[in-house]
DNA sequence: TTATAATCAGTTTTT
DNA sequence: CTGATTATAA
């Protein structure tokens, strides 16, 4: 090295000897392994400016590599506060910014069209959704619930993108499979196996072919389409090839086989490629990080050179120390042990709080305790809000302590990861494009009108032309038009008499507007024309802050549709904009801005690369953290998969990395929490990493204990339970009651609100379908009964009969429903045909007295088998193993309620129940006994007396929500 | 010691 | 509803 490189090399920030080596190693492969607060982004960033200072390369000779936007915007400003004015042109950009730019560039090649969108997930949805009918799919696309295996299809093949399996390898992979199955037709898990992975091969390749024929792009094609083209097209491979002589990438250990495969292809053999990373912070395999890219990067460049940071500026030595313990449960299967090196941390700062472990009886207390902690640290030790952060495992758990901190009046942020579509200013904007797409839609009129857009002083004018348009069933609009005259509203307020022509004025005008302009323009010309966006600027007030960026969130949104509709309108994209939200869409909303001093609250993913004085790490239960292991809906068979997962257990060993991410996040205090309470049954234990972190053997003994008052008001009812509208019925008085009514009240006392007492109108495909056939099933026994000739073209004529066009998801889904209702039905009526059985009783009416509760029915039908009575019910839900069919028939309400009253009218049980699922055929049956009846009669006897008392609070939960037909209109809906 | 019932929680995130 | 874990009865 000439002297005069070497002064071009000198910086103004003074680099440890190994920092150095990093910076300014020359040509060949280079891996830095840079534990956590080693200064690997100064580290990268200077090797970007010593490449160019030393003139080894040009900058735009250099393309660095990152995961993220935010990653990559970071590390451009530090380069170019490194360089002097016109050196900025060095790539930095994420793995799919690159990938894009290159398809746009080259993708002719591969026939793709340039200008192609790339889908969101919920865009994949929606595009998959459309296009439901022309997969090869059976057992993935149930009739009963087609587009029930969307997300995990999708799931998979992102997954296969990041694995580099190509639709071609799939095929090939499921027809091996085939082979192996036509060799071993005795094991029936291979068969099974045959079947699904043919379907998805299938799937994955007429997927691909759709998204080429419409032009669109998925996240996954940014590289997987990339590495074709530069497999394919040697001299596109060439051109991109020479045009960066150096490679650099960010947080290797997250990057996935694919994006390795795609350097390894730019670099070339012994490329000049220099990856930045830490074994022990892969924390993203469920997104497709292999981890063993990093831990495999010796042995794939076997001359390269190898780095290790190991000064620590973040943290105390006791911290580092402590996460250390942990990290090194992970072993073998680390870099420290695979290439013989030292990670050892060594800290650069001073400091001597000790880890704090507290162990509380019940979470209320736990987060109750941290909050207090925190008001402490800022009254008295000096800290700021803004220096303290809250990490959890999961958005959910946040919650509580999100509460306790507002009872102490602590101001925090917490970033979660949805909640866009929930924020009062982009309902208002939804509720706009509403009135614009249905005028007549009252509710949304109201939002507008009431809104902080119009100012209407008050809304007492606004609520009467409500209730009138209400009693009169005329739309909110038409009452406005002229409350006083034909609404017979007297007496407006002058300021409402002003006000609401003028919003009447304005959406015409915007209607006019919206007939030939797209949806954007639409929005923008009323958040402008209204002032909205001007009063929100003008008061710059946090919370304003946040309104604007989420209005620029939205507009986003309303931007991606442009791109991908046919015809951009508002009433496409409101149609769309619900289908979206159907589909799960829901962007995060913006966080309060940044420079505010509050206590960060976060997951711990969130918060990797960031650091704080103190940190607390909350709920470190077992179950909680480590989090119990959740398989994809359908997993990427291994045989496809390239990553070689290194053995042990590598969930775990996850789990466990990303303990170690949160510990090394704090640089002062670390504060670790946990608690025995969580609100179920049993006690909770404290997570193991708490304990090898700390070396101790076991944790029983609570620490922290709260008050005999707050353990008081945590039993406080809530508002919710203790209303009530009505007087309850009395104990003496009877109520009917039906086994519907009962099971609804189980399910939701809500929903039976809603089904039984309000009798709103509900209409679902599966109810049609069911009717349907039980109108065909129920003819044929008729004929039997009454003795009269019966043929498959009878049952048809009802089932036709019975049938509606109602809640189908398209006019194909209707068709094939309808096809295997017939066949259904057909095969019905070939098997009792054959069986020659006739039953005792069809439709027969029962009804017997449970204390002073009528329960009433009818059975569907009732055999006499050999002298034993079966009681028989049919079902048209897809059910194709007996077992499953069994334990549907165990556990159905309805027939207990149908044994009961056999027992009751007939005083002996029947010998059996029975369900019969005229899709497969199969017969699910159970024999009832007093003992398994009590059961039922517990669960009955407390849904009538929550009847009677007419208690009709949600009990909102995972599945009560996901099929209960009025989630649209529940505000008690768990978020599904 | 092993089968069955009861209980609980339903991710994490980016492009 | 489902899968996993833990408590219990046999």
């Amino acid at each position: 090295m000439t002297q005069e490189t070497l002064n071009l090399t000198q910086t103004d920030v003074r680099l440890t000897g190994r920092q150095r080596e990093a910076v300014e190693h020359g040509e060949g492969p280079l891996l830095i392994v840079a534990g956590a607060g080693t200064g690997k982004t100064l580290v990268v960033t200077q090797r970007i400016a010593h490449l160019i200072r030393s003139k080894s390369a040009k900058p735009e000779e250099i393309l660095a590599l990152t995961f993220t936007e935010k990653a990559a915007a970071e590390m451009s400003e530090r380069v170019d506060v490194l360089l002097p004015y016109g050196f900025s042109n060095v790539q930095i950009s994420t793995f799919h910014a690159f990938g894009d730019r290159i398809l746009r560039e080259f993708g002719l090649e591969l026939g793709l069209n340039p200008d192609s969108p790339v889908l969101s997930r919920s865009e994949q949805v929606l595009f998959f959704r459309e296009h439901l009918f022309e997969f090869p799919l059976r057992r993935y696309r149930p009739l009963g619930d087609p587009a029930r295996y969307i997300q995990a299809i999708l799931s998979l093949i992102s997954r296969a993108k990041d694995e580099d399996v190509s639709p071609e390898e799939y095929m090939r992979y499921a027809e091996n499979l085939r082979e192996q199955g036509a060799a071993h037709p005795e094991d029936e898990a291979l068969g099974e196996d045959v079947e699904a992975q043919a379907e998805i091969a299938a799937t994955y390749a007429k997927y691909q072919e759709l998204m080429a024929k419409e032009g669109r792009l998925d996240f996954g094609d940014q590289v997987f389409l990339v590495l074709r083209l530069l497999r394919e097209r040697p001299s596109v491979l060439s051109k991109v090839r020479s045009r960066y002589r150096f490679l650099l990438v960010d947080e290797f250990q997250d990057t996935n086989y694919a994006q390795f495969q795609l350097v390894r292809l730019l670099g070339g053999e012994e490329g000049n490629i220099t990856v930045v990373g830490d074994d022990d912070q892969s924390i993203y395999k469920f997104r497709g990080a292999a981890i063993s890219n990093i831990l495999s990067f010796m042995e794939i460049y076997p001359g390269a050179r190898q780095v290790v940071l190991t000064d620590n500026y973040r943290s105390t030595q006791i911290i580092l120390d402590t996460a250390y313990r942990l990290i090194s449960h992970n072993n073998p299967d680390r870099l420290e042990v695979r290439n013989r090196i030292d990670k050892k941390l060594g800290a650069r700062t001073e400091g001597a709080h000790p880890v704090e472990h507290l162990h509380c009886d019940s979470l209320t207390t736990e987060s109750d305790r941290v909050a207090r902690i925190i008001h402490d640290l800022v009254q008295s030790k000096g800290y700021g809000y803004g220096d303290i952060a809250v990490l959890v495992r999961a958005n959910n758990d946040a919650d509580p302590f999100l509460r306790a901190m507002n009872l102490f009046e602590i101001p925090w942020r917490f970033s979660g990861n949805r909640g866009l579509y929930s924020r009062p200013e982009i309902k208002l904007l939804m509720a706009f494009l509403r009135v614009i797409t249905d005028p007549d839609d009252s509710a949304s009129l109201y939002a507008l009108a009431a809104s902080e857009v119009y100012e209407l002083k008050s809304v007492y004018d606004l609520n009467r032309c409500m209730a009138e348009a209400h009693r009169r069933h005329r739309p909110l609009f038409s009452v406005l038009e002229s409350p006083e005259e034909a609404g017979g509203i007297q007496d407006l307020d002058p300021d409402t008499r002003s006000t609401i022509p003028k919003i009447l004025k304005d959406i015409r005008a915007y209607l006019e507007l919206s007939r030939d302009n797209i949806t954007g323009v639409v929005l923008y010309q009323f958040i402008t024309r209204s002032n909205y966006l001007k009063k929100l600027t003008h008061h710059e007030t946090a919370e304003n802050g946040a309104k604007i960026r989420n209005i620029a969130r939205f507009f986003d949104v309303v931007w991606s549709f442009a791109q991908v509709a046919r015809e951009d309108r508002v009433v496409h994209f409101i149609r769309h904009l619900d289908l979206l939200i159907a589909a799960g869409d829901d962007p995060a909303s913006a966080e309060a801005d940044p420079g505010t001093d509050a206590v960060s609250v976060m997951t711990v993913h969130k918060a990797k690369g960031l650091e704080w004085p103190v940190v607390f790490m909350v709920s470190l239960i077992a179950q909680k953290f480590p989090l119990t292991r959740r398989r994809d809906a359908i997993e990427l068979p291994d045989g496809l998969a390239k990553e070689i997962v290194p053995g042990g257990d590598a969930h775990l060993a996850e789990e466990r990395r990303l303990f170690y991410v949160g510990m090394t996040r704090a640089k002062e205090r670390l504060f670790l929490t946990s608690a025995e309470d969580y609100g179920g049954v049993r006690r909770r234990k404290v997570s193991p990493f708490v304990l090898e972190a700390l070396d101790r053997p076991h944790i029983d003994e609570v620490t922290v204990r709260s008050g005999a008052l707050e353990r008081i008001h945590r039993f406080a009812p809530s508002p919710d339970a203790i209303e009530q509208t009505m007087a309850p019925i009395p104990d003496d008085a009877v109520i009917n009651l039906s086994h519907y009514q009962i099971d609804d009240y189980l399910t939701c006392p809500l929903k039976y609100k809603y089904v039984h007492i309000l009798h709103l109108p509900f209409f679902h495909h599966t109810i049609v379908y069911g009717k349907a056939v039980h109108a065909a099933v129920e003819t044929y026994f008729k004929h039997k009964m009454g003795g009269y000739p019966v043929t498959s073209d009878d049952l048809f004529i009802a089932y036709r009969a019975a049938w509606r066009n109602i809640g189908f998801l398209s006019r194909e889904h209707e068709e094939r429903r309808f096809e295997s209702g017939r066949s259904a039905i057909r095969r019905f009526f070939e098997r009792e045909e054959a069986s020659g059985h006739v039953p005792r009783q069809i439709e027969e009416p029962f009804s017997f007295m449970m204390e002073r509760n009528r329960i009433a029915g009818r059975w569907d039908r009732v055999d006499v088998r050999d002298g034993s009575v079966v009681i028989v019910d049919f079902k048209t839900s897809e059910v194709y193993r007996q077992e499953e069919a069994d334990k549907k028939t165990r556990e159905s309400l309805q027939l207990a309620i149908y044994a009961m009253a056999y027992a009751e009218t007939h005083g002996e049980l029947p010998e059996a129940v029975e369900l019969h699922f005229l899709e497969s055929g199969l017969v699910g049956s159970f024999r009832h006994t007093e003992k398994t009846l009590g059961k039922f009669r517990e669960k009955m006897d407390g849904a009538a007396s929550g009847i009677r008392r007419r208690e009709y609070a949600a009990t909102p939960g995972y599945n009560a929500c996901r099929f209960c037909a009025y989630v649209e209109i529940c505000p008690s809906a768990a978020r599904v």
